[in-house]
RNA sequence: GCCGGGAUGGCGAAACCGGUAGACGCGCCAGACUCAAAAUCUGGUGGGGGCAACCUCGUGAGAGUUCGAUUCUCUCUCCCGGCACCA
């Protein structure tokens, strides 16, 4: 850590002279403190040793080009829970790595013509240095990327591994196509149905592509959820719902000229209710009218999805269209007409579905607009109106009990369930079964800048892995990025290969994986980076699982299920034991600006190089964890930086003055404390109280806030112009507790003050304080005396009074007796410590 | 559209198990210091009424449970995150 030049330094020598220099100068507090934590490494985790372990990561960010706010939110929580860890007495692992590959690198290279890797490591060691002036407690030893080949060889490895097991398979799968740039677009390249460079109409194209069995892990991912206590409930609600875990049946419908149109519903309870089949568009039986029939052909080819997303899917307006041909109700023998409709998915389910408009708002809406028939067959118990009513203004979609559904009118939802599955089971119509809405994952990217997928392609073998020894596959970095597709398919160098099985002449696989691969595995290579034998050895066992995961919201899902996943195939292949990833989770809010998400495109962003420049590390620091809980979203404000500097000045000041006149003070003594003194103790300790409950439960800002009081409790007391032993006394056990309280969010300033004020080196590895249960008593308590529930006053009574001397104080209370006057108490309510509320 | 979350003074927020709403900070107002300003320090600061003691309204909207609701239940509005190729 270089030390500004020309910067006299203060000496801190432990217990003796305090700095003269009275101006807190926070850049060479934050040098002096820094240089100490390297000359120390103090963060290096040692793998075995005193102490139980704790792993606390922060998820890994994306090298764009410098650190945004968000970054310096995300690291700073998760600092401050390793460092509280710290003084725990644990033994912390915190490191860092840079999530390398992903398409911002080869836009770069397009408009700035420079090699996406050339543009990654420079943007890498940029931000290495912005994380280090923070003063993050990072075991830099252990720093990855993962667009590194002692990265990624593993795992290609593992894909290997996995196609050898049969849990990497091949399959058609839609992409949106750019037909002007020839290209494939993600999602987010793809605006309003249209390419974001071109401008043309996106197509959806069918490409062979690389998946994950996912949904082999369906049931352990859904059900490991209970047994994760440390996560947010809300995160695992969204991952309960994406797995979509639901039980219902398969059926059968006939259809006359073309044959069986298999459904599946969860609720079979309403099979009388259905009056129309809907199918997607991809349908076999769509393709097959369309086949015979131009018109319709058209029609249904209209109503083919033109993007991928399923938001697009399913906001765009119910449209259909008659195929003519009509399904046999398999209990009434009604004949059902079977339509082709944009809002049925061909992703989910049987890309088909059994339409109960009486009971499904998506198929009352279509039936609404085609004038299909609506059939209420389900209604709430104890519902005597005419049924029909019931679905006037939208489907009934709460369960109920049968009605117009001959011999099972009257059942309720399980027994009709029950009693129709059976019957469908008997007659060979249909089974029971489990759906999940949880898809295999898709890792091909037809992208330049990821992992390339380890397979050779051979014209007699088929997909072949790339061998272990030949393993990794590396990405050439010498590239031109044009933006016309991937450059790989333009090297003949790298694909053009022999079979490893034959050996014949074949073609390598030019897709890369999805940059999710990379951050499904990160958390497990950071206990053994530098191992180059294996993916992972016994150290990743001494570490996992993570004790704490920090990260934003806006990977509740997908991010946080990958790794789930990956845990699950890492432990299925022997490397390691643990069947979670994560103990305990934390999700950071957003940084807002105006009201705004900070970015770039709004122009609202606040460059945090400017804040440290200005204020220093500790202020920043401070401002993040002050102004919202870590969970939710955090406006910026200029000037709450500037009042948390003013804190931090205030708080030098104090320390410095205080250390100058404990020179010519007297011992200090705990008991010669005046009223104000004694108050003042009672608060610190209150207050002490108060932060280590709020750190337990990860509440930061009012930990700050509990600080900000200690130090207005210790400032107000008047200092004295001569003896002072209470003073002292106060004043020292003060400090040290707000130094050591504070110091997880503002390590710098506080390492500075302890060493200056003579408690030792390493405030680090001081103690947590612990709040004095006798500096806390108080001699009288304030009461708070409603009448009929409205606050009309307080009463101070003895902390030891008794219910009778409390009533008795709070019907006396002068305020109280004009409310109370003559009428009659009908209940007295004491709640002790609190309030009394009298009832008239 | 579906899933998840949020809404409290002028602003960021606090209120632990249903018990004094607005701690702490920002901003603002007044005062001290200063030739002046900045910085710093002291005091005040939810709306309305009152000389005051106090009264009254008030936690997105509407209902409900309770002696008592920011907190629990139901309905609704708006905003934010995710929706499988952004990371």
């Amino acid at each position: 850590m270089d030390v500004p030049a020309g910067y006299n330094l203060p000496s801190f020598v432990p217990g003796f002279a305090f700095p003269m220099n009275r101006q807190y100068d926070a850049a060479a507090v934050e040098a002096q403190a820094q240089a100490w934590w390297q000359d120390q490494q103090v963060f290096a985790a040692a793998d075995a040793g005193p102490g139980e372990k704790f792993y606390c990561l922060s998820m890994f960010p994306y090298p764009s080009g410098a650190l945004h706010m968000g970054h310096v939110r995300n690291y700073t929580i998760g600092d401050v829970l390793a460092r509280y860890q710290m003084m725990q007495g644990r033994r912390v692992l915190q490191p860092m790595g840079w999530d390398a590959f992903g398409m911002p690198a080869e836009n770069a290279a397009i408009q700035r013509g420079i090699a996406p890797s050339r543009w990654t490591y420079d943007n890498i060691a940029h931000m290495r240095g912005q994380l280090q002036r923070l003063g993050f407690a990072y075991d830099w030893q252990r720093e990855l990327a993962t667009c590194r080949p002692d990265y990624y060889r593993w795992e290609q490895w593992l894909f290997t591994r996995l196609l050898k097991k049969g849990l990497a398979y091949r399959r058609l799968a839609a992409v949106n196509w750019d037909p002007v740039d020839q290209t494939v677009l993600a999602n987010e390249q793809v605006i309003d149905g249209r390419g974001w460079r071109s401008g043309a109409p996106v197509e959806r194209r069918e490409i062979p592509q690389w998946f994950l069995r996912i949904t082999a892990y369906a049931d352990e991912l859904l059900d490991g959820l209970d047994e994760l206590d440390g996560w947010p409930e809300s995160v695992k609600a969204m991952q309960r719902n994406w797995i979509g875990r639901s039980v219902g049946l398969e059926l059968s419908f006939e259809v006359p000229a073309y044959g069986a149109l298999k459904v599946f519903t969860t609720r079979p309870d309403t099979l009388y209710g259905v009056t129309y089949m809907a199918v997607a568009a991809e349908h076999p039986l769509a393709q097959q009218v369309a086949a015979g029939n131009p018109a319709l052909a058209d029609a249904i080819e209209k109503l083919k999805p033109r993007e991928t997303s399923e938001a697009a899917l399913q906001t765009q307006d119910k449209l259909g269209v008659d195929t003519g041909l009509r399904a046999v109700h398999p209990l009434t023998g009604d004949e059902l007409p079977v339509w082709v409709a944009n809002f049925v998915l061909m992703d989910y389910g049987e890309g088909a579905i059994m339409a109960v408009p009486g009971h499904d708002q998506r198929d009352w809406e279509f039936a609404r607009v085609y004038g299909l028939p609506i059939t209420p067959v389900v209604a709430p118990e104890g519902f005597s109106d005419e049924p029909a009513k019931l679905v006037e203004h939208g489907a009934f979609t709460d369960k109920g009990l049968l009605v117009n559904s001959g011999p099972y009118d009257g059942l309720a939802f399980q027994d009709a369930f029950d009693a129709i599955a059976d019957l469908a089971e008997q007659r060979g119509l249909g089974t029971r079964r489990v759906q999940y809405r949880l898809r295999d994952w898709g890792v091909s990217r037809q992208r330049y800048w990821g992992c390339p997928i380890p397979v050779i392609h051979c014209e007699a073998c088929g997909a072949v892995p790339v061998p272990d020894a030949q393993l990794p596959v590396l990405l050439p970095e010498d590239v031109t990025v044009d933006g016309s597709g991937s450059p790989l398919t333009r090297m003949p160098e790298f694909y053009e290969t022999t079979c490893p099985q034959c050996g014949a002449p074949a073609r390598r696989e030019t897709d890369t994986f999805d940059t999710f691969f990379e951050s499904s595995w990160y958390f497990a290579r950071f206990a053994c980076p530098d191992l180059d034998t294996a993916m992972l050895d016994q150290r990743a066992d001494q570490w996992l699982p993570v004790d704490q995961y920090v990260g934003g919201i806006e990977h509740a899902i997908l991010h946080l299920l990958y790794a789930r996943f990956f845990t699950k195939l890492m432990r299925d292949e022997g490397l390691i034991g643990v069947d979670e990833p994560f103990t305990r989770l934390l999700t950071q809010g957003m940084v807002l600006k105006d009201g705004a998400k900070m970015s770039k495109s709004k122009g609202n962003t606040v460059d945090p190089q400017a804040l440290i420049d200005r204020y220093g590390a500790d202020t920043a620091r401070l401002f993040i964890m002050f102004a919202a809980p870590a969970e939710q979203a955090l406006e910026w404000s200029d000037e709450g930086v500037a009042g948390a500097n003013r804190f931090l000045k205030r708080l030098w000041g104090f320390a410095v003055d205080f250390a100058a006149w404990r020179e010519q003070a007297p011992a200090a003594d705990l008991a010669t404390l005046d009223d104000a003194q004694a108050a003042a103790r009672r608060e610190i300790h209150a207050n002490l109280q108060q932060a280590s409950y709020d750190f337990g439960k990860g509440q930061f800002n009012t930990v700050v806030s509990a600080g900000m009081k200690m130090l207005n409790e210790l400032s107000r007391l008047p200092v004295p112009e001569s003896g002072g032993a209470g003073y002292r006394a106060v004043v020292e056990e003060g400090l040290s507790i707000l130094l050591r309280v504070l110091s997880p969010i503002v390590p710098h300033i506080t390492h500075c003050l302890w060493q200056g004020l003579g408690h030792g080196e390493a405030l680090l590895r001081a103690p947590w304080p612990q709040a004095d249960p006798q500096a806390l008593q108080a001699d009288e308590i304030t009461l708070a005396v409603q009448v009929s529930g409205k606050l009309r006053g307080t009463i101070r009574v003895p902390a030891e009074a008794d219910q009778d001397a409390i009533r008795a104080a709070a019907l006396a209370e002068p305020n109280v007796q004009r409310f109370v006057a003559d009428k009659p108490v009908r209940k007295l309510i004491v709640v002790p410590g609190k309030l009394v509320n009298i009832v008239v």
